[in-house]
Formats: structure tokens, C-alpha cells, sequence
DNA sequence: CGCTACGTTGAGAACAATCAACCCCGGTGG
DNA sequence: CCACCGGGGTTGATTGTTCTCAACGTAGCG
């Protein structure tokens, strides 16, 4: 849900095995202002340095799953993650997707609430909860960056409410593509053609649809003039002040 | 969303104009444990009882608009709100009901980015949002605790999307009556019969429902033999099991 | 070159929404 | 005192959006 404005081209650093840690350098970080780690200082950033350590996943490969203790928090340095909850007989819902500068692992409880899993190659930083905790209470500048962005995820959440709760196929299909596209722009990349990296699958699984119904919602949506379906996942806005109007349920 | 554990037997303290500001003594406060004022060294709550006034609202009553500049934090003392968004056609969702011991306002912007409401005779705390700022900024206990509450809005949140994007009408009422139930107690509150203050319109707002769905789903529950309707807004969980595992989806 | 995963499309079913009537209760004013 | 009114709640009939089940196409990969 954060800011970001570096291109990130690729989305491997250095090919180590997955889930391995990787001493990672916090000076050289691309995407360091916006995340916790903003507007540190320099022996703030030294001490970051000393405990943090870098992930990389596979498409598919699990982060953590709901239920595990919580002894990590991370931060997304390219790639694209999902976050999901589920019930017993296997319905999904995803809570998010994070992209380059979101963070994600944050617990009130010992164990994560919920489930996340790379969408594509993805690299994260790493930071021991316990830890970067400890850092925290020396740093209350740090904190209060932290209580911005988790109040910021908050709003996130709860536009999503109203989305899952009160808006039509149509008007979800809409709100979520202009989501990514803001997204993307916030990252410096282009926000049109919009990148739309997850399966259908998924996106229903975020919308609260099923994957026939966000099929067809696109093919609905491209037949109507407002998008154009390109290839390698990509999909172009053709009228994005429609596409507003459609997901403010105009 | 906070946690609550004291006897508020009324709603009203002191009868005072709809909105007035009211010296309050924080020395008293009943749910202190439950917010941000929790733990604080005496000098340190007389600095909080030096910026806070008491705001009274009558059933109905708004008490902030989303779009209005963000000028107050609040803290429930007593009674019940509702927050929600609204689309432009008028469609609601409600993103919380809110109970003695929880607070609101928190925005990162400038303006609010929901609206609130009083759901019964209510009365908070207020503070002052930039003077409460300047306070967390000298005490970073209190910003960590903070912290720790938006965290746990953020968990509910995520919980309650799970709620609105996969659960059934009949998933969705059971989880609602189980959650007024925990709360309840939480408050030391009887949590069985559970008082539901609030219309059914405004459980359907909550649940994504329609007030004739929310009806329909409380009678099926009703003679499935899950649980009694009882006079005065009380709903009795005759099985409270059998609920607990609708709500789960089995 | 065939798998498998993913995406699209179609037909029919189902759950919840919509439209509508009615009830009950509390408040108000004749 | 009672008739009227209005809001909230319940129930019924019907509609409709989305889901389910199913078939088929396509692309990537071993």
C-alpha cells in the first residue's frame, strides 16, 4: 500500500535458494523511502543493516501461512505478493496484493492472521520480530512511520469493505483495475497499460467473485470499449473516465 | 475493537447539548484500560485530561461526516456508533459499530474517510488531533499503544472482509451475533442473550445484506432452533455451538 | 508432442435483491 | 380516548446477478 517510484526492471538480485537469507545491503535499497526504513539515519540505518536479511520466492512459493508464529516481518522488495485468509472448507479470500515498498507480517498476536505467497519471483527484506521490535522502542520515529502506514492499510481496508460489500461485478472489475494502475504510477511505472500479474483466479479471490465471473466482467468490459486485453497479462485503459465512473457506481 | 471489561449500566452521565464539549475527569474514566489512556503515569493523564472534552450525542446524532476535515479523535465512553462509506448512489457500508472502550477518527489525511454516527444515546471522549499529536510525539508509549489498536482494527478488518467477499447471508449473521457476543463480554457484559441495539438496515449495511435478507436469515436461524428473538433488541443463542460452527462455514 | 494450468464461453440453478403488502408499536393530535 | 401517522420489522412473489457445472480453447513446459 505504500509509495514507490523506482523502475525495477527484473525481478531477481541474486539467485540463492528459496527461502534462504541473504545479507542484504540497506544503503543501496531502491525502494527505502517508502518503507519503514525512511528518513533514517545513518547509524539508524547501520543498525537495520545488522539484523535484516533478504527472501526470495518463487512464483507460487509460500511466505507463511495463516496460524505460524509470527517471528518475521518483511518488506517487498520487487515481485508482487498475495495475503489471504480461508475458511474450512477451502473459500478464500485475499486481503491484499503487495508490490515493491509494501510490508506485510504484522502481528498483534503470536501468530500470523492470515496466509501470504509470491504472485511472481519476488524478493523481500526480512526483519526478526523480536528485534526490529526492540529497535522500535529506541526509535520512536520509527514507530510513528509504522503507525502511519498500518493506519494507511486501515483505509485500504476498509474502501475494500465497500467493495466486497456493495459494488457490482462490473464496479469491482473497474475499482480494481484503477487500483493497479495508481499502483503502479505511485511505483514510476507506467499506469497504462496496466501489468495485471495474478490468475483470474486470484483477482476473484480479492473481488469476493469467481474466476468465470471475472472473466467474463472483462470480456464484458473490453466488448463495451473501456479496455483493451494485451498481451503478457497486460490489459490498457481505453476510457479510463469511464472505468471511473463505473467503479464510483456511476 | 478494544478490549472492555467494565459495567457501564446507562448510557447517560451528564445531560449536556448535542455535541457541547464537557470538562471531563480522566481520573474517573471507567474504560480507560481499554484505549489510549491505558497505563499512563499520573502526570501524563493530566496532560490528556488537559486537551479531552466529553461530546454527548442522542440516537441519530452525526458526529463527523467523511470528507470533513479530520479535527478530533474520539473514544466511546458509553453507548454504540456506526462508521460508514457511502457510494454516490447512496449505497452504505458500514465499515464498524463501535462500543464503550473503542475510538475513531484516526485519518491520515486531512479529512475523515468515513462518516460516524450515533447508533444509540452515546457519549466520548475528544481529543484534540493536533494537541494529541504533539502528545505522542513526547510519550512513544502511548504512540505504541496506538499502534497496537490500529493493528488490531487492521486484523478485524481483514476478518470482516473474509466476512462480506465468502461468507453466506446465513455465515454472515451467525458471525455477526458470535462477534456482538464476544464484545459483549469483553465488556463484562452478559454475552448471552446478546443486545443487538442496532436496525436491521444497519446490520444488512454491515453485512452487505438487505434489511429483508437480515430478517429473513434471523427467523431461518430462529426456527432452525439456533437461537430466540427476545424483546427489547435481545437475541438469545439457544445453540451457541451450532452457530459457531455456521459461522465457520461446516 | 502431449500435458496441465489457465482462460473463455455457455446453459441452467440458486441465492439474495427487488417490489410490495402488511403488521406492530409508539407518538401525536383531534 | 382513540384515530392517525410513520418507522421499523416481517413475509410473500418475482426478478436478476452471480454461481455452478461443463465444455472447449490456448499457452507454456517437460
Amino acid at each position: 500500500m505504500a509509495i514507490f517510484d523506482v523502475k525495477t526492471t527484473g525481478q531477481v538480485r541474486e539467485p540463492i535458494a528459496r527461502g534462504a537469507p541473504l545479507r542484504a545491503p540497506c544503503g543501496a535499497c531502491t525502494v527505502r523511502h517508502l518503507t519503514l526504513c525512511a528518513a533514517l539515519e545513518p547509524h539508524e540505518l547501520a543498525e537495520i543493516s545488522a539484523i535484516v536479511s533478504s527472501v526470495e520466492l518463487a512464483r507460487g512459493d509460500p511466505l507463511f501461512d495463516e496460524g505460524e508464529p509470527a517471528q518475521h516481518l518483511f518488506n517487498v522488495t520487487s515481485g508482487a505478493v498475495k495475503v489471504y485468509k480461508l475458511l474450512a472448507d477451502g473459500r478464500r479470500q485475499m486481503t491484499g496484493f503487495l508490490f515493491p515498498g509494501d510490508f506485510l507480517g504484522l502481528a498483534n498476536e503470536e501468530t500470523y492472521a492470515y496466509s501470504a505467497e509470491a504472485v511472481t519471483h519476488t524478493v523481500l527484506c526480512r526483519f526478526p520480530r523480536r528485534k526490529l521490535e526492540r529497535l522500535l522502542e529506541r526509535y520512536p520515529k520509527m514507530e510513528h512511520r509504522l503507525l502511519g502506514m498500518v493506519s494507511h492499510e486501515l483505509a485500504v481496508a476498509q474502501e475494500q469493505m465497500l467493495l466486497l460489500g456493495r459494488k457490482t461485478a462490473r464496479e469491482k472489475i473497474a475499482s480494481f483495475l484503477l487500483m493497479l494502475s495508481r499502483r503502479s504510477v505511485q511505483r514510476g511505472q507506467n499506469g497504462n497499460p496496466v501489468v495485471v500479474p495474478m490468475s483470474r483466479n486470484d483477482i476473484g479471490d480479492y473481488l469476493g467473485l469467481t474466476t468465470e465471473t471475472v472473466s467474463r466482467t472483462f470480456t464484458q468490459l473490453k466488448q463495451g470499449g473501456s479496455i483493451s486485453l494485451l498481451p503478457g497479462g497486460k490489459v490498457e485503459m481505453a476510457d479510463r473516465a469511464r472505468l471511473e465512473d463505473i467503479a464510483e457506481g456511476l
